[in-house]
DNA sequence: ATTGACCTTTGATCCAACTCTAAGGTTTAT
DNA sequence: ATAAACCTTAGAGTTGGATCAAAGGTCAAT
């Protein structure tokens, strides 16, 4: 049975993190002691690691919980299930892909009309750009 | 002299954008009347109109406040400190971009291994190679 | 028995860029 | 004169994923 700091040591979490993410519903301690302190299982350990891929991966949070609900009991979860939220954030990483890319490409655009030499700005084509407007309506939806 | 409902008309930025962006530094009105209403000019709505095209490119606020201040005094900056900021923003779009590919190959490579059918989820692939952990190492840095 | 490292909790804070609320004051048209 | 539509402010809330602080309790080794 490992307490939370030796969890945090062998599956490079913090402390801070596991516990938010006890809150957050997706990992919990199989026992505590009488003072309350966290003891986790081989097992405990196992559902941690499958948190840590999934979300290096780029699964949400929420995403992982569903994952996470079909992994405890995969009888009654199809695999379809399983592709459904994959698929899905996929669907969400092409999406961004495709906004960052025109966003490189307007910049790369600007770059390369503009000197960027020591001359001052007065007519920095950037500059007569952006004053212009004239861009490009791209697809904001809070990247950065 | 346009009160700032008709400036968000023409600008298409709602008033609480506007007064957010005053807040931070970025636009102010010309005038105030009597009662404390916004007054704008043509200069004005030329100034949000910058920020708005920026803004869809991609630029950070912090990043537009920079440019505005080159914006008015153009003399005093060169070519330089414009694609300097340029150049900054491209390499974080080409960062992310990046990040976002190798999430997308890893999410495609388990959806071709998945069948993706009816059949439980007692065998899922997908599942497995979680559970493996055997995936990649990506460089998350708060993607989503 | 004391030190120091560990653990507990609730709740606050961070980031960006808004978005909204509450509680009121003003303007304009009829 | 009154209603509708506008405006003001300070401040709180949103999202996601942490990250930290305060104030205290516990454990292991000496």
């Amino acid at each position: 049975m490992l307490k939370i700091g030796e969890l945090s040591d062998r599956t490079g979490l913090s402390a801070h993190t596991l516990r938010f993410y006890e809150k957050r519903g997706l990992i919990s301690a199989s026992d505590r002691s009488d003072a309350g302190y966290r003891y986790y299982t081989d097992a405990d350990v196992r559902r941690v690691e499958f948190v840590k891929t999934a979300r290096n991966i780029g699964f949400s949070l929420g995403d992982i919980a569903q994952l996470l609900s079909i992994r405890v009991d995969k009888q009654s979860h199809s695999c379809h299930d399983v592709t459904e939220i994959t698929q899905h954030k996929l669907d969400e990483v092409n999406a961004k892909i495709a906004e960052l890319q025109s966003m490189q490409q307007t910049l790369q655009i600007l770059l390369d009309s503009c000197c960027g030499g020591p001359e001052n700005a007065t007519h920095c084509s950037i500059m007569e750009a952006l004053e212009e407007g004239a861009i490009r309506h791209a697809a904001r939806s809070g990247t950065f």
